[in-house]
DNA sequence: TTGTGCTGAGAAAACGATTTCAGATAGATT
DNA sequence: AATCTATCTGAAATCGTTTTCTCAGCACAA
């Protein structure tokens, strides 16, 4: 590490360290010649202060850990990208994680940035259930965010998005276009957030006056459950063959255009097909996925927002050395309130996956 | 932050700060009673070390820093994904950053790693040139790695691709489906890796015995750049128009292959593409994409290797308290020997998006 | 002249770990 | 029984900052 400290440059300009020290924070006056002469040295010396001791002495380290479960999925990386550049402008650096859908890692980088003292710390978790982390939490002084995914039996706050505005927006577009039999590829059971698009969906059937879904799919949110699906979905006879699908994540749905496609079904013409997300890719794809999609933008920028709130919070209402009298209610200003669960909307992006619902029979051009 | 600190665990156990220490670090007997006792405490008290203050005691964090120019691209964060899981198996952690294409936030990212005293970075450089970054080296111990792309006058080694293996096979892969007119679709010029990408693939011409190359599209790697060279392209009378295209990135690829398809040319029937990278989405896209692969899996790899290489190097090797004489030629250890460059192989993945080359007058069909 | 207030600067005490060094305690050896 | 040695323990120094706290110097009013 670069040897020159605060010492050297002291040194150098003919200071005490504590002037240099108060050149840097400036949070102490300083006449302007030492002035000169510290920021010369500093200059000269190529000094950069360690910010270990730093982060040491204050107790605060201006960096945000963030914990995603496949960094390679562009929705997790898009997000980053957002959330590291609110940040930054924040002047806060984020330190990215990967846990590769493992509950294991991801509850070491828990412990690791707990470790490192971020200041805050959001977790899109990959673990289904778990009380290990609220243990763990209780155990870091960082403000801890659950994001995208709820974390069952979580204590904190919890910011996502809310798939039923998407849904139903979705199956309306559905209906408009005379599609009838809609069918569902959903993503992990038991997952709480796939399970929350499926209820999602289920609900805007039923708001829109439709019974049930004539055909649903089990799968985990990958490529291959949407090939599998396609499978299927080409062994049904056309006339019980769904002629729209929502398809709980964007790889399924690539999956499933792909397999209609060998099938020799054609998207839109034969099977219209929604997709779930938004990345980039959806544009860039052929034929343009139609999505409900995620305001990945907002929530990154909110998720930032929430977190150094939640930091704020922190620092201005210090926890009470003894534990409060039961009655004593304490004056909370602005500032200092709770910060609660947040839903973002979902809405749906109209491209060229959805068409009119074939006319009866007319799948059977292919027959 | 936690507020247990390595004192109160000392107390909780009944033994002495030093005994907790040894007992964490392991680098000195302790009784198996004493064992106990710390561990039983350290689990009771939820205890978690300060890394901040053993990083500033012991001079190393255990943590290496990224700095890639958009997380966002799949390239990169590919990259990211397999970097991290290297670090992460060799007991490094990965600080991300996203420098946006700027040089500004680039150097402005490496200040801050160098001031967070990571052991080690990775760089994939977006300023084109600079001699900061190369005076910014030299204020810091960190071991420093340019990767992927070159960094003009930057000292230190550098890891990336050899675009040429990758370009001679598709160069030959076209000749043998009979293209004679081969188009290049390029990134940023004056871009050192774009450029060489470039050279690669006018080397791969001579070296199969073309001369030039018949139609040039200047750009930037992005999906635009494919769309304009798309609407050029169509633009051309078809019997000059080439019959193949190879573009420097995936990106201008996928533009490429929309634009040709909203101008009625179809891929690969009227013109076969080849794109650069290999990410996952070459697969997903349809037609699916011939590419030149980048070898991202392995570049990650050797990536991480060689960071921590050049960190024990360093270790092993302290700089020298003066200058050496001239001529004294220090020993070297095979583990403290310079890392120098380093190319690894791109080769070519055919998919579907190139094939045999159209008989004279088959493109007429759409007139 | 003496006291008062103010400004700017330095000495020293944190922050929370690791590590050196010296010392204590046990068991082993003669 | 006395000495030696091996093993373990604790006090204190250190890493590089920030932040008291103290104090010197100076201007000004009484």
């Amino acid at each position: 590490m670069s040897r020159v400290t605060v010492r050297d440059v002291a040194e150098r300009a003919g200071v005490s360290i504590s002037t240099v020290s108060r050149v840097l924070t400036g949070n102490a006056p300083v006449s302007k010649e030492l002035h000169r002469r510290v920021v010369e040295a500093i200059e000269e010396l190529g000094y950069r202060p360690n910010a270990l001791a730093r982060g040491l002495r204050i107790r605060r380290t201006a960096v945000l850990g963030l914990i995603v479960p496949d960094i390679a999925n562009p929705f997790f990386s898009q997000l980053a990208r957002v959330i590291e550049e609110t940040a930054h402008r924040h002047g806060y650096s984020i330190v990215l994680c990967n846990s590769q859908n493992s509950r294991q890692r991801e509850l070491e980088y828990f412990a690791l940035l707990s470790s490192q003292r971020v200041d805050g710390m959001m977790i899109i978790s990959s673990a289904a259930t778990h009380e290990e982390l609220s243990q763990f939490q209780s155990a870091t002084d960082a403000a801890v965010l659950a994001l995208d995914r709820r974390i069952p039996g979580f204590q904190g706050p919890w910011l996502g998005a809310d798939p039923y505005p998407g849904a139903f927006e979705a199956v309306r577009h559905l209906l408009d276009l005379n599609h009838r039999r809609i069918g569902i590829v959903r993503g992990v059971e038991g997952n709480i957030s796939s399970d929350q698009r499926f209820e999602a969906i289920l609900q805007a059937y039923r708001d829109n006056g439709l019974t049930e879904p004539p055909w649903i799919w089990a799968g985990d949110y990958s490529v291959e459950t949407g090939i599998r699906a396609g499978d299927a979905l080409a062994a049904l006879p056309p006339d019980q063959r769904p002629t729209a699908v929502i398809a709980a994540s964007e790889f399924s749905a690539y999956g499933l255009v792909h397999s209609l496609h060998d099938h020799g079904l054609s998207v839109p013409e034969d099977v219209s097909v929604v997709g779930f997300d938004n990345t980039r890719f959806a544009e860039l794809f052929r034929p343009a996925l139609t999505v409900i999609a995620q305001p990945i933008e907002r929530m990154g920028r909110r998720a930032v927002e929430t977190v150094l709130q939640m930091i704020a919070a922190a620092e201005e209402e210090p926890p009470p050395p003894v534990a409060p009298l039961p009655g004593s209610a304490r004056p909370r200003t602005a500032k200092t309130q709770r910060v609660t669960d947040e839903w973002l909307p979902t809405k749906l992006v109209v491209r060229a996956s959805t068409g009119p619902a074939p006319r009866a029979g007319s799948t059977l051009r292919f027959a």
